[in-house]
DNA sequence: CTTATTGCAAAAGTTTTGCACTATA
DNA sequence: TATAGTGCAAAACTTTTGCAATAAG
């Protein structure tokens, strides 16, 4: 986890960008939890209880700094506000999610199986693939009887 | 068109739901534009040119409505709201979606090529899918040079 | 020292809710 | 006429922004 905070700090320094106490803060939040899915008001919560008079806006404007650098990405479950995981977009780790609708659990998916169906699109669309998200919904092995 | 509005009708009164003139008015407005991707917004805007005194929340609580009879169903593109098109999730016509990161132009994809990567999904992971939304995102045709 | 960064509070934008009034079956 | 449905206004949430104060390099 050092490492990767040196690297963070690193990406940031290069760009003339500073790693504050706050951003490494919410920074290890995100990557004590990298199997959640935290909301920004989640990672409020978290980074509080170890630096109590952060500010709400500082997470948010950091997350954003963090998306614009590629350090974390963000995912919509369509519950009223975006969800945070670590990683960027750009490393080709891609993963989907399939959620459960009865228990509200999600289960990360590491297939990356869609090359067929990109290329279809490329060929038929003259559309240029940058990234992709996928979403399957539907009932988990404890829910699905 | 008629016809819709009909058969959406059935399925309101077949649970005791009514079918107001401010609900139909809606459900056209959906029908007219079955291309776009409205936001509640955007069909309170269009439901106000035909019929003057309908109400946001009206316009809210008749989307839910129609979500819940699975007569709409929404998508979310992540710039801030949720959007509408007219179709249920169950009927297995889904659709995807291309979504051009620089003119914000959003092509649909009727190929339906995920067969694979759910069959490893319901066994390895004994998850049973109900639905699924795919978005891609990159550079349209024009955009992309 | 200089300028990015912060916290706070206010504002903005979307969605929900309480309530009295209305209109549908 | 009983009850589902409506409009309005207020509230609830998430996210953004302005600004004076602070702190990092």
């Amino acid at each position: 986890m050092k490492e990767t905070i040196n690297e963070v700090s690193k990406i940031l320094k290069q760009q003339e960008y500073k790693l504050t106490p706050q951003r490494e803060q919410i920074l290890r939040v995100l990557l004590e939890n990298k199997d959640k899915h935290l909301s920004a008001e989640d990672v409020y919560t978290l980074v509080k209880k170890k630096t109590p008079d952060v500010g709400l806006a500082t997470v948010y404007r950091t997350l954003e700094l963090f998306l614009e650098h590629d350090i974390i990405h963000s995912v919509n479950f369509g519950d009223g506000c975006k969800r945070y995981e670590f990683g960027g977009q750009e490393d080709g780790h891609h993963h989907h999610h399939a959620i459960c609708l009865k228990c509200g659990k999600i289960i990360e998916i590491n297939e990356d199986l869609l090359e067929e169906l990109e290329d279809k699109v490329i060929k038929e669309q003259g559309f240029k693939i940058t990234n992709h998200e996928l979403k399957l919904f539907g009932y988990c092995r404890d829910c699905a009887y």
